[in-house]
DNA sequence: TTATTTTTTGGTATCGATACCACTCTTGAT
DNA sequence: ATCAAGAGTGGTATCGATACCAAAAAATAA
């Protein structure tokens, strides 16, 4: 625990016997110092264990070299490869990330926003795409780039990347009905804070609607908890209690997904002939080995890789301000 | 996109009337400033949209009101509850979170603590407790908190916030042995770099040698991925191969469980009859309604709570450098 | 050789906040 | 009325790096 002042770049250039911007020049633009100098520099920095403040250099260049996230949940793993794609691509090029979670509560965003912005970051990447007015302004009024992920916002603040929610819900609800099942529900997504789970179900029900089906949704409260396993099973519990014949259900998360398997295996109903299952994300678990869950697979990683090369080099991102990665069907055992 | 600049603390001061400093103390300590000049300076920062700059007031006090965090890997639903409770925690105390994760690589944990110390965090959380040289001496030579989570070191580098991995391993042997298995293995926890969950197949080892009886461990050679449900499925698979009479199993994390419970059913092994399984973690899906898994649970969000208020006031918590959160064996019906 | 460009180098001002000190103005005690 | 204590306020130096400009050194052209 030492209690010794920091080494600054004063004491470097002393050491090494050249002015203070030369010691800035070899960590930054190294090309530009002599060779014999940039050696006797690099010594004095590894002698004195001198570590860069960046907070100072931020201040004096404007260039922080952080990178500010507001994400609704840290607590999801496909969601989780986004951050880790994020994280490791923006630390190749020297980047910090500074993260934020709201938990899915709108209102803590201005405030999240407000201490990021705080920080002078780089530019700053949101989770959300529809925003308070507040959020509105001080995204306008600043001049770095923003990306939306995870949804492809009709009218960007900026840049976005991502995938479309709503054909994703619309073309598993195909899945299903050409697969024959007659009488198909969508479990979950009613969290009027999760946007992105809402248009999952809104293209389900345009999936069915274009069919002439009835689309069945549940719960039709409205509902906060973000949706898990525990949820799943008491969704189909309560669905099956109001629509009994149900032959179809597609769920807003693979984790929904798996607490209708668990609740189905339970009460003997056979998957998939008496009922098909379709998750949604990708995540582990739903692969073959595991429980052999149909569901889209989103790119999480690609989209953290490709959002931390917009955020890197946002003009050359921004002559196409949305980029659609896309996703995958994946159809497996359960339907 | 505005191209303006920022509007400055000293924007604020001259349309208020008011000095520099009398804005600054507004915002850090509002009781010392009359009530009138108080109200005159909020209403003007309300005005001008002002967003005060923390990588100046960072460098004029020496206190960046950011904290540096090390992970392993985002990408573990336990985990993430850790970070959600050490970010809120932090934020509503006016902190932010820089987030780095290794991938359990520890070498790049020492670039990524400098990438860290340079922005001069306020603290730093580190996930791993056997660190390089490097580490340990750029630890050493700065004088901010540091805790280390998710372990309890035998030497502390300075806080640890966490629980034994050790004794959690081996209360989960004892409670196979006490279900009256006789043929128990251990599966995963052989990646050297995950030292926790080397840590809870020492446990188990010693559970067993202090029983009599002979530790069964899969895989033994050295394998680097993060151990998942794919890996269950198939380490189930080897460890059986080699060993059939195995009836019981304790895995490295809930996941890996997870495969052995989906290999098991495709073998039709009857669980528990034939195969008692235990997993670590306590994740969202070990519920009864989910899987119904006998596993240990963890206080992550507890961790990451804990870790929080020791940062925010480090001397407090000195006074007991290790703080053991300890941890829960459920049984439940897969034991 | 000298003139001219190019590369390398350092001095000084600057970024925007806070620390520190000095000063004024209350308030209450004597 | 006088003084002491304390609250409220602002000026100026400062934090540690980089930008900007100018000067020196080296390389090249004439």
């Amino acid at each position: 625990m030492g209690k010794e002042k920091w080494v600054t770049m004063k004491d470097v250039a002393n050491l090494a016997n050249v002015g203070t911007i030369t010691v800035s020049r070899v960590l930054r633009t190294p090309q530009k110092v002599s060779e014999p100098k940039r050696k006797r520099v690099l010594k004095a920095i590894e002698e004195l264990g001198y570590v860069p403040d960046n907070t100072a250099g931020a201040l004096s260049s404007s260039k922080s070299r952080v990178f500010g996230a507001i994400v609704s949940t840290i607590n999801d793993s496909v969601f989780a490869q986004t951050l880790d794609g994020l994280s490791s691509t923006l630390r190749a090029a020297g980047y910090e990330l500074l993260l934020t979670s709201t938990n899915y509560d709108p209102d803590v965003e201005e405030d999240a926003l407000r201490a990021l912005l705080a920080r002078r970051p780089d530019g700053i990447v949101l989770t959300s795409t529809t925003h308070s007015a507040g959020v509105s302004k001080l995204v306008e009024s600043v001049s770095i780039p923003v990306v939306e992920i995870w949804q492809l916002p009709s009218t960007p603040l900026d840049i976005a990347v991502g995938f479309s929610n709503f054909r994703a819900g619309y073309d598993m609800g195909r899945h299903l009905i050409d697969g024959g099942r007659k009488n198909i529900a969508f479990l979950g997504g009613h969290e009027p804070k999760n946007e992105r789970g809402c248009r999952r179900r809104d293209g389900y029900i345009a999936a069915l609607r274009d069919a002439g089906m009835v689309p069945i949704t549940w719960p039709n409260e409205d509902q906060d908890l973000p949706s898990g396993i525990e949820l799943g099973a008491a969704f189909f519990e309560g669905c099956l209690n109001e629509t009994p014949k149900i032959d179809g259900v597609m769920c807003v998360s693979d984790q929904v997904a798996l607490g209708v398997l668990c609740e189905a295996r339970r009460r003997n109903v056979e998957v998939p002939k008496d009922l098909a299952v379709a998750g949604f994300g990708g995540f582990e678990m739903s692969t073959q080995s595991g429980f052999d869950l149909t569901t889209i697979e989103v790119p999480g990683m690609e989209i953290g890789v490709a959002t931390a090369k917009a955020l890197l080099d946002p003009d050359a991102e921004r002559a196409n301000k949305v980029i659609d990665l896309g996703y995958k069907l994946v159809a497996r055992g359960t339907t």
